[in-house]
DNA sequence: ACGTTAACCGCACTCAGTGCAGATTTGCAA
DNA sequence: TTGCAAATCTGCACTGAGTGCGGTTAACGT
């Protein structure tokens, strides 16, 4: 890794956690790309050559989760049919905690639920991330499942967890604290896959 | 209806149709504002006391949708269960075939997959039309459904029937043709429902 | 006909995001 | 070490979305 690289991913670093700290003492929209640019010590300008749009300083490496995803898959055990093998790609999903991606996923969270285009983007972001995902599970059960079983099937399981997850945080009294949030997940996992469980 | 209500609808018509044209030649980013405003007469500043944003032409009349479902699902026969309730209600959801609305349909088809900003709304969209008709898919089934299963439910079906679309989708050469976007449609309600109707 | 209310619309403004061009830094090879 | 090419940084000028304000016009109820 070069020098150049390097210092290119501290800048980066530096931005989001320079967006962190204004996002949660002024909130999303009161926050200009100016004021985080200056708090990281660049250009305004340079700012664009970092990050396509504001949005994006709430999701950095939201590919990493997917890669974790796929990872799942490819690793899978040979008795496993693709609702097994879906499922646990999901559950790794959910996991990670540095402190800082502590504090980004609260905000995030609530920015999600306070801010349309920070909800529209995670909701981007989703959908695709789901997208990738069928494609490997197609990948990976050729004869059992085609692009299009798979996509159902994905779009089925995130759709359920997503939609119960949604229902179950409104009625969070702090959003803010990591164990109501956690619990909600799992909560979500558990009811919303129940038939499947089940029923098979 | 007063004068007042009847020209205020005539005008957002208007803008709509103009925002149409406009967006059929020049595609959306390259379409401002202002240029709608002026096709359809009125200032720029009084845009939006109609829509809130650019993205809102492409979905006037989002809630007719949404009126519809929960009306079938207010109609239910007695002998059904929540799966076929829902089910009818997203069939509804599918219908409608005025002139005007098979272009903007064509159109939005178009930019949800060309321009970020639309799909975002597209999706957001989506998903508060979701929790609508799961919260009255939960009242009309008080002893067996409560709010997040009923989310869940709906959730699984939206998000199975979605993903398996947009595979459809990919692969239509020409989307601007309302059969072969139609016949896509069936298909991926067919694909992604068979588990729900072959297994219960 | 008249006062009230709502719609219209121009003006000035903020901010996100882009294109361009010049300066600076880094990487690599002679 | 020196020199050159490529990538990066950054200011400047610009477009376009969206908002707040204030004055004007048009429709409504009485």
């Amino acid at each position: 890794m070069s020098l150049r690289d390097r210092k290119r991913a501290r800048t980066r670093q530096a931005l989001v956690e320079a967006a962190a700290d204004l996002f949660e003492r002024q909130g999303f929209e009161a926050t200009t790309i100016a004021e985080v640019a200056a708090a990281a010590e660049i250009g305004t300008r340079t700012f664009f050559s970092y990050f396509p749009a504001k949005e994006e300083l709430l999701f950095p490496e939201s590919d990493l989760r997917v890669h974790a995803a796929v990872r799942a898959i490819a690793e899978r055990g040979p008795g496993d049919g693709p609702a097994e093998v879906l499922l646990r790609a999901l559950h790794t999903v959910g996991e990670d905690s540095d402190d800082l991606s502590g504090r980004l996923a609260a905000l995030r969270l609530r920015f999600i639920r306070e801010v349309p285009s920070v909800r529209g983007r995670a909701l981007q972001i989703q959908f695709d991330a789901q997208r990738e995902i069928a494609r490997h599970l197609a990948a990976a059960f050729p004869g059992e499942l085609d692009e299009v079983g798979a996509a159902a099937m994905t779009g089925a399981f995130v759709g359920a967890v997503t939609a119960a997850l949604q229902v179950l945080l409104e009625d969070v009294d702090d959003p803010g604290d990591p164990a109501q949030v956690q619990a909600a997940v799992e909560v979500a996992v558990d009811r919303a896959l129940k038939p499947w469980l089940t029923h098979r």
